[in-house]
DNA sequence: GGCTTCTTCGAGATTGAATCTCGATTGGAC
DNA sequence: GTCCAATCGAGATTCAATCTCGAAGAAGCC
C-alpha cells in the first residue's frame, strides 16, 4: 500500500538511498552493540520512504497503514539511534512539534518559513555555511550539523 | 540533559532596556486593544531581569520567589504577546524544552552548542547575517528573524 | 469617587506528546 | 537448537501546554 500522503507526491525514492542508509545504521548498531531487528529496519525504510517533514505521529500512522506494527515506545526510542547516527535530523518549522527529514540522500539544507502563509522553502548556501564554520572556528568548535531557520515575509512583486 | 548556562557575553542589566521596553509593550497592548495588567508589568520585569535562558516553569517559579504570583495559564498567555511584541523570543537549544531569553539590549546573536558537553557560546557574526538575506532575498523574502544553531563538539587543545 | 462594560485572571480540569514499566519476545553467538 | 541479554509492546505515567468558566480588575464615562 502506497504512502498516505497529501499532495500524492510519489516520492523519488532512490533505491541507493536506503542501502547506504541501511549499511550506515548496520555499522552504527554494530558499533553500539545494538541488535538489528526487524522493527528497526521497518522504520528505517519509512523514513528513508518520506522525503518531505513528519512527526511521529505521522511516522506511526504510516508504519501502520504500511502493515508494520511498531509501538510508540519503540519508535521513539529508535528515532533517537537514527538521529545519532546521522541518519535522521530534528527540524525546527517554529509551530510546537518536533519534526524530522531524513538526511541521506539531500544535501544539507536550510529552512526559509514565510510567517504568513507558512510556507516552507528548503534551500543551502556555500557562503552561509562557510561564514558558519568560521565563526564557529572563532570559539574553537568543529561543526557537526548546523540548524538554521529564516523567518520572513515573501515580498510581493 | 540540563542546561548548562551560556558563557560569553554576559548582558549587563541596564534600568534603561526595562523602560524601553516597558513602553514597547505599551504601544504593543494599545495598538492591540489589550489591557495593561499589574500580571503583564510582572511579567515584563521578570523577563527582562532575566540574562540567560529559561523555561516557562523557571520564569514561574522567580515571580513566585519575588512575591509575584501569576498563574501558568496567564503566563504562557502573555508570553505570546511578549513575542508578538518582540521583547522575547523562543530559543532552541537542542534538548526538548522550549527556551526563551529577552531581546531587546541584546544584541542579535546565535548559539553555538557543544553536543559533549551542552555548554552554550553566544555570539554574532555579519558575515553569517549577510550571507543569511542574500539567501532570503533570493527567494524573495524579507528576514524578520534568524535562528541559528551551530552544533559541535570544542576542540580541545 | 461610583457605575458599567469588556478584558483578563486563576484554579483546576484536560489534552497529548513523550517517557517509563515490566513481562513477553527475539536476535545472534555458541 | 539452546541460551541469554537486548529489545519489544501495551498500557500506565508524566508533565508541559492549553482550555474552561466564574471571579476580579482595567479603563472610559459621568
Amino acid at each position: 500500500m502506497p504512502n498516505k500522503k497529501p499532495s500524492g507526491n510519489p516520492a523519488p525514492l532512490k533505491p541507493a538511498d536506503f542501502d547506504e542508509a541501511l549499511e550506515r545504521y548496520r555499522e552504527y548498531l554494530k558499533r553500539k552493540k545494538l541488535l538489528f531487528t526487524r522493527e528497526r529496519i521497518a522504520i528505517l525504510e519509512e523514513v528513508m520512504a518520506r522525503h518531505d517533514h513528519f512527526s511521529v505521529e505521522e511516522l506511526h500512522d504510516s508504519l501502520k497503514a504500511n502493515g508494520k506494527k511498531v509501538s510508540r515506545a519503540t519508535l521513539y526510542r529508535n528515532l533517537d539511534s537514527l538521529k545519532e547516527a546521522g541518519i535522521l535530523a530534528e527540524v525546527d518549522l517554529g509551530n510546537r512539534h518536533v519534526q524530522y527529514e531524513h538526511v541521506l540522500g539531500h544535501r544539507q539544507h536550510f529552512h526559509i518559513i514565510c510567517e504568513e502563509t507558512s510556507e516552507i522553502i528548503e534551500d543551502d548556501s556555500v557562503e552561509v555555511e562557510k561564514a558558519v564554520e568560521i565563526l564557529a572556528r572563532k570559539h574553537g568548535f568543529d561543526v557537526s550539523r548546523i540548524k538554521l531557520q529564516i523567518f520572513g515575509t515573501k515580498r510581493r512583486k
